[in-house]
DNA sequence: GAAACTTGACCGGAGTC
DNA sequence: GACTCCGGTCAAGTTTC
């Protein structure tokens, strides 16, 4: 499959949903290219068989809601700044009802409900107004006993085939699991997180990168193994991760809120990595809050997006021009299924 | 019996008038 | 400013182990 030479647009979230529209549309190309196919390539997370046709088919739906997480993730992180007392007026102490604030938030958009290292308890569930499915609320399991704060969001999306999407709020503070340490052969992207000029690392090989802080970022090694990086990425994760290294999951400190935009004309999601080139290895992608210095190694498969940033410039549409406030990371990740995906908002 | 889950109620922010 | 809507959280009751 050819790959599509790259013409983004002047924004750089307007870039990067165009991007991920033409990633659907390739996804779309390759279904009607091998519509046939039964043939199973491997076995997926869940240990059922991976079609061509099916896997093509989770990739469309993975950017079909990437698209609109991307749409909707402002928004979200705009009501954080925005909405941000804790008290009622009367001085009594109350839980806060809406968005923490200040809370390191990502999403994870994924075709299953998979373990991710930490211990959560269930909260709640809500009915969302037009949303097919209710969305459940998780905390962490040691929020009590070891003061965590970190929560979770699940709902289910109405995409077929099913995904769920997972809003991560907070940094796990307690001594958990944690190990999200992806699995060997599958691969990440992580385009940029949180606050200010973070280091972003982008990469595409069969196995994680133990540690892409330590790892040379110039390397380029072969389809073995290993370690791509494209320059950009070098450049930014050179001027400032000297003390990445990698982190599952929820073990990431809570970054400062004063973000920066740190989104500048970044595009990492290289046109050969959309095409889903067989021939291309499955990619690795790294990225780090800033300052807390380490690389957010998630999960296989994932696209964040942090935000932060007043509500009027937040909406992810077309409007960019007027949202010159717009600070907005992103962390994308993607799997070499495409399963995954994680949005940091 | 402890831990986890379910679910209705409560609260506060945002939108509308 | 009042009202309404909606999302996030609490907490009592229920279920599970």
């Amino acid at each position: 499959m050819e790959s599509p030479s790259i013409c983004h647009d002047d924004h750089p979230i307007r870039a990067a949903l165009q991007e991920l529209n033409r990633g659907r549309e390739l996804a779309k190309q390759l279904m009607r290219v091998v519509p046939g196919r039964k043939q199973p390539l491997d076995f997926d997370d869940e240990g059922g068989l991976r079609t061509v046709k099916n896997l093509a088919t989770s990739i469309s739906a993975s950017f079909t809601e990437a698209i609109s997480i991307l749409n909707q993730s402002g928004s979200a992180a705009a009501d954080d700044e925005t909405s941000r007392s804790w008290a009622s007026p009367d001085g009594r102490a109350r839980h806060n009802n809406k968005r923490r604030k200040n809370l390191h938030t990502w999403a994870k958009l994924a075709p299953a409900l998979a373990d991710d290292g930490h211990a959560w308890r269930k909260y709640g569930q809500k009915d969302i107004l037009n949303a097919q499915y209710p969305r459940n609320y998780y905390r962490c399991s040691h929020k009590y006993d070891q003061g965590c704060q970190a929560t979770k969001q699940v709902q289910r999306t109405a995409t077929d085939p099913p995904m769920y999407r997972i809003i991560y709020y907070g940094d796990h503070t307690c001594r958990s699991l944690s190990n999200l340490k992806p699995p060997r052969h599958q691969s990440q992207i992580i385009l940029n997180s949180t606050d200010g000029p973070s280091s972003r690392l982008l990469s595409f090989c069969s196995n994680p990168i133990p540690n892409p802080v330590g790892a040379k970022p110039q390397s380029h090694e072969d389809d073995d193994g290993d370690l791509l990086l494209f320059p950009m990425a070098v450049a930014k994760h050179q001027s400032q991760s000297q003390s990445q290294k990698q982190r599952p999951l929820g073990a990431r400190p809570a970054p400062p809120l004063t973000t920066s935009s740190s989104f500048s004309g970044d595009y990492f999601l290289s046109p050969d990595v959309m095409t889903l080139d067989s021939s291309a290895p499955p990619m690795t992608v790294l990225s780090s809050a800033s300052d807390q210095g380490e690389p957010d190694v998630i999960s296989p498969g994932v696209y964040s997006c942090t935000t932060s940033t007043d509500r009027t410039h937040n909406t992810c549409t077309d409007d960019y021009d007027h949202h010159h406030a717009l600070d907005l990371d992103m962390d994308i990740m993607v799997g070499d299924d495409f399963g995954d995906v994680f949005l940091a908002i």
